[in-house]
DNA sequence: TAGATTGTTAATCGATTAACAATC
DNA sequence: TAGATTGTTAATCGATTAACAATC
């Protein structure tokens, strides 16, 4: 079965096979089956067996799945077998822990513009790269072809700094600000608001 | 209608409904529609109709939806009306930059208590509280009937670290640890990794 | 009153699970 | 071969949407 057009949904789970996959590969597994797998993340056999056989035929009946195999085809499925680099708004805390995180390049993704509107920002040292102006930005990513951004910084300044990154041309953005983006069609956005997190599981405390 | 059994689902729009309530209300607005609302955060005014009415009729035909109302109403659906203590556990880039975090403390949640393994961070004063050796986190946690975590050490460590949450009487955890969790019923997760939200974006570019 | 918008029902749509023939 | 596990189909389950009477 080749690629029609496949449920979000399902795209969605695929980086957590493949982090689990990394996992068992990290200890010289060579092989894994759906139900493995299942237990590992959390999701039935049968789902696991139904999401990669919309991409292909990965598995052979009685032994299942070649780790580094399937690792590999995941990879091409999400594009990620080249690094992606990354613009970053908003050189808080948060910005600045994020820009460090080697859990980041390790997996596709290399912080390589980072922005900040505070003059007292503008200019100081993070990684190999020295943080800019927000006025830049637009101009700045255009050139670079950046597609992928991640917003820092405070809910007040979010949509603003959106609707810079989509006007620079970038399509997919992870938001760390408390607050919904309004973006066109075309335009990926993922949410990581904390607090949203706490929140929904509040529902379930006494 | 009272509250029978709510679908997950549901409560997880729950906190972005509040969200977006919130800066209505930061703007004066008095009242909302489903129609504005469901714009504000890009789902249907027919599913936050629906959505709500699981938990009662918060609406006036004609007028909509008292915004000051509704945010109340949720705050006590989600038992938002306390401030509720939260334990975090490893202090690196993010661990630090989560325990200054405003937005959390702003809804609802108050990291009470820190914890590392390193000697070097052990100690150190973060806030008003001070970094505590993870040795001591079991007894620390159970003996402040603490039950929200969150992890903040590397993935090498977090299976471990939420045993001993869960140990302690935790039953929501939010990980930023990259690896899926083992945890019995009863406990919640929610996942943070920003690594999965940038691969599944990937997926969508050339 | 006329217009707007709710809460709810029924219809639709989509996702998950169970089951099993195929086959390694 | 016997046992295990895939890929896929059909059945089930659940979520979303459309539509509208009720009513502010």
């Amino acid at each position: 079965m080749i690629n029609r057009d496949i449920p979000d949904i399902i795209v969605g789970r695929l980086p957590v096979y493949l982090r689990a996959l990394r996992h068992m590969q990290a200890q010289e597994k060579q092989t894994t089956s759906s139900q493995e797998l299942g237990e590992w993340v959390g999701i039935s056999a049968a789902q696991i067996r139904k999401d990669l056989s919309q991409f292909g035929e990965f598995g052979k009946q009685g032994t299942g799945y070649n780790i580094a195999f399937l690792i590999n085809k995941l990879l091409e499925i999400l594009k990620l077998k080249q690094i992606r680099d990354v613009a970053l708004i908003g050189m808080g805390d948060m910005g600045h822990a994020l820009s460090r995180y080697q859990g980041l390049s390790d997996r596709g993704f290399q912080v390589t513009l980072v922005f900040d509107n505070d003059p007292d920002k503008i200019g100081e040292r993070v990684g190999h790269f020295v943080v800019a102006d927000n006025r830049e930005m637009v101009n700045t990513i255009r050139a670079a072809g950046v597609k992928v951004g991640i917003i820092c910084v405070p809910a007040s300044a979010a949509q603003e700094v959106a609707n810079k990154l989509i006007e620079a041309g970038v399509t997919a953005i992870l938001n760390y600000a408390p607050i919904s983006l309004n973006v066109p069609k075309g335009v990926r956005v993922q949410y990581l608001d904390p607090a949203v997190g706490l929140q929904r599981m509040s529902y379930y405390l006494d």
